[in-house]
DNA sequence: TTGTTGTTAAACATTATTGTCTAACAATTT
DNA sequence: AAATTGTTAGACAATAATGTTTAACAACAA
């Protein structure tokens, strides 16, 4: 069916991977992930044993994917404003390609306490890596006087609130706005990225 | 069980609010909502036919009260600013009163297009009454060169995307900072609402 | 009191969903 | 070529979840 080369794991990893992302853990059913994959639903309990060792699987590789778009940035030594805004721009873009995954994970995270200590126990090597470089920059700025006093954390979810919030709220405005075109939407998420950037800006820098 | 005076019906709704709340739709089991609600299943069936018809119930009326709160503010005719303020806390408000709405909300909708339907359907007598009265003031105020340009969509999703993020990271936060007292939780979330509102006009003022 | 209506529990039926087992057979090794 | 290992489908089993029917009985009306 969409098999292209694939081993018949990668085939229904793939599909569960849509299907747990579409619907969640619950709502995800094993027949939909097999016939998603084109294989017979005893393949999946072959490879995979059951239903929640596959989902954990995707759920781990989903959350390391989402860790690892925050380590990148970390790599640059930009100053403070270029920093802010490749943050911004990188994780924005990161979501625009798995659009879907915040609202999957907020979900698995809040409904689920050993998915959140998995996120936390994958989180804690790199969450002060993470966030060590740019706490120093920002407080050299607010000493400085260039940023207005803000914690961390608060910038950190504020930037987080803003970018993932088009997203959910695009399958509505797709309805509402009978959008349909690739094209359209590109350009919605254009003008929200840059709209987050400036009201970032705006709300940190003094002048 | 939870029986104080309350109709069976009543108390079979109580429960289901908070099995679907907490669970969503797919993971939300009927004989969970009985349990909770201390009658056995049948009374379920009895009262509301299917699982879906009492849910369509529990979501209509979600939905309507989280417009309500939208509309609540209107009433009021204070100038810009403090008409800022007082949408930005009372929607804060609301939501901390509910917190596991948004991601049950956000949920279904992009999960069932039905859901979808039925909130714009709800929506749509409102919004125009909701929307107007802000966007006559926000226009105002950014001709005065009081207020940077905006539009009033990306303003209400700033807004609405900060407000609830708190919410979001609160299971989370409890498990890593080892959160349990009522009055800690308050004051992260006292903390938050003031930074929302700060970090909305510092982003919008001129000055 | 008799009948009518509404409420309830329990047993049952149906369907959906997950998970297991077997047999076929292909690929690889000996 | 025989044996071993890995892969697959299909039939089947077990369980979970939803939905239906029946019978009991309480409240109320005729």
């Amino acid at each position: 069916m969409e098999n292209n080369d694939l081993t018949t794991e990668q085939v229904i990893l793939n599909a569960a991977e849509e299907e747990f992302l579409d619907k969640g853990y619950g709502n995800a059913k094993t027949v939909a992930i097999a016939k998603r994959a084109g294989v017979s639903h005893s393949m999946l309990h072959y490879y995979f044993r059951t239903k929640e060792k596959l989902f954990q699987m995707i759920f781990e590789k989903k959350i390391a994917s989402l860790i690892q778009s925050f380590v990148v940035i970390l790599d640059k030594d930009a100053p403070f404003e270029q920093m802010i805004r490749q943050l911004m721009e990188a994780q924005f873009n990161f979501v625009a390609k798995q659009p879907r995954l915040p609202i999957f994970v907020f979900n698995e995270i809040l409904q689920n306490k050993s998915n959140r200590d998995l996120v936390i126990e994958l989180l804690a090597p790199h969450i002060s890596v993470i966030l060590g470089k740019i706490e120093t920059k920002l407080n050299e700025e607010i000493e400085k006087g260039n940023v207005r006093p803000i914690s961390l954390i608060n910038l950190m979810m504020n930037i987080l609130s803003l970018n993932i919030s088009v997203f959910i709220a695009l399958p509505v405005l797709k309805d509402v706005m009978n959008i349909n075109s690739k094209k359209e939407v590109e350009k919605i998420l254009a003008e929200r990225r840059e709209n987050n950037v400036r009201f970032v800006f705006n709300a940190l820098m003094i002048r």
